[in-house]
DNA sequence: ACAAAAGCAAGAGCGCCGCTCTCGTTATGG
DNA sequence: CCATAACGAGAGCGGCGCTCTTGCTTTTGT
């Protein structure tokens, strides 16, 4: 305590974050399956057996970037949300999907960390799900201030079949109580939907046939909020 | 030739499926980062360099699995294209879309090789893309069939921007003269967001909010259907 | 102020991995 | 019949995740 408050837990921060973004750089190279504490290790000019005094196993430090990557997503998500104009909701459809859509071009590695195939045996720890919840949020928010306002139209789709609606009904009655249930089924379905289009994109799959990706996807993007009764703006 | 014609060569075949289908199995349990030649040969009951007389590395193991994937779930999707109604096409699309469905969750670890994070540096090989291209071909040839016989609506979609006019004008040109680029370029987006939401499922990215996972599918489905100009069934 | 406790880096080592090379053996084909 | 090619087995190399032990340094409690 005399010296400055907590000189090692400043350098344990410190490191840790090396760490991670040394894991991250190798990643980005080699891809997740291949990361190696040992090459991390190196890198830092520490010896393997160094790394586990900050991250118990490899898991572990693959966790930590998965959490990161879902935080980074739902952050750019918000932000968008955010200086999205609240009163033309398909505009602000629009832009929180080109943020998911800017990020995942932009962190190509991080989006495949996220959205990628999951480990078998694998069950993400809680704060997993808390920072993966953050995008589909964002997306709602639109809907429910859109509906506040008096701007949700009613969605295309028809009433869900039945065992759907009781899975929606308790979803609504959770997140969105004010929400029309066929509203929230179309959001859920756009959340999975517009991953879909991010990771074609992102993983090139595509098959190089589209030299306008952001074009395309900005169109499909604006059906997708029309789908969710989000109509183009009004002038 | 005295012999048997290639006892030798049909042997080679059957161990190198039974090479496959282990590795199969080990994918499954252990996910294919995990994927190890020499636990696979171990099982089979040979040495691991024997192994490498059958796919000269591991990666070239998981490519032929890759292939097989592709070609299973292609083949899928054909089966389902030609047991669907052609004068039904919006029945026969729902009826693809499905197929794919299917045996994605009845082979969620294919599904993933095949639509999970790509290899950084990991470049496919020519064969994998002629089996890739077999299911956005069963969709587009719906689309096909259905304006051949005048059952295809002009689809809600607008005309895309100008840099999207092009690349599916190009596309439309080589695959499907006589279709509506709009409507080429709507099951473009549909092909990516059938894969986002059978992903969704697969990988259990709900949270396990969904209880009846098929019927929500089939729900969505039957939407992407109607955005590509495949209305409901006109009864 | 000083001893106990806790945090840390380093090294050695275990078992597993992908992959290579060599060496007998066996089937193939001219 | 015999040269050749395919094959299975074994040893071995370097790299991996992870553990354990050994000293050293910082923090902490009295």
């Amino acid at each position: 305590m005399s010296t400055i408050q907590g000189a090692r837990e400043r350098a344990r921060r410190e490191v840790t974050a090396a760490i991670k973004d040394e894991a991250r750089r190798r990643v980005a190279a080699e891809g997740a399956p291949k990361l190696s504490l040992r090459a991390v290790a190196r890198e830092l000019g520490m010896v393997s057996s160094a790394l586990y005094r900050y991250f118990p196993s490899r898991d572990d430090l693959l966790t930590a970037l998965i959490v990161d990557a879902y935080d980074a997503v739902g952050e750019a998500a918000e932000a968008a949300l955010a200086a999205g104009p609240r009163q033309d909701p398909h505009a602000r459809w629009v832009g929180v999907c080109r943020a998911v859509r800017d990020w995942a071009v932009a962190s190509p590695h991080e989006f495949g960390l996220i959205h990628g195939t999951p480990i078998p045996g694998y069950a993400a720890p809680s704060e997993t799900e808390r920072a993966g919840i953050r995008v589909p949020f964002a997306l709602l928010t639109v809907l429910r201030e859109a509906h506040a306002d008096g701007l949700l139209e009613r969605p295309a789709w028809g009433e869900p079949p039945e065992p759907v609606r009781a899975d929606v009904a308790a979803l609504v009655a959770e997140y969105a109580p004010e929400l029309p249930p066929a509203a929230f089924a179309a959001a859920l379905a756009a959340w999975a939907q517009l991953v879909g289009l991010v990771g074609f994109e992102v993983f090139d799959q595509y098959g190089g046939a589209l030299t306008a990706p952001a074009e395309f996807f900005e169109h499909a993007v604006g059906r997708l909020a029309a789908e969710a009764g989000l109509g183009p703006a009004a002038s």
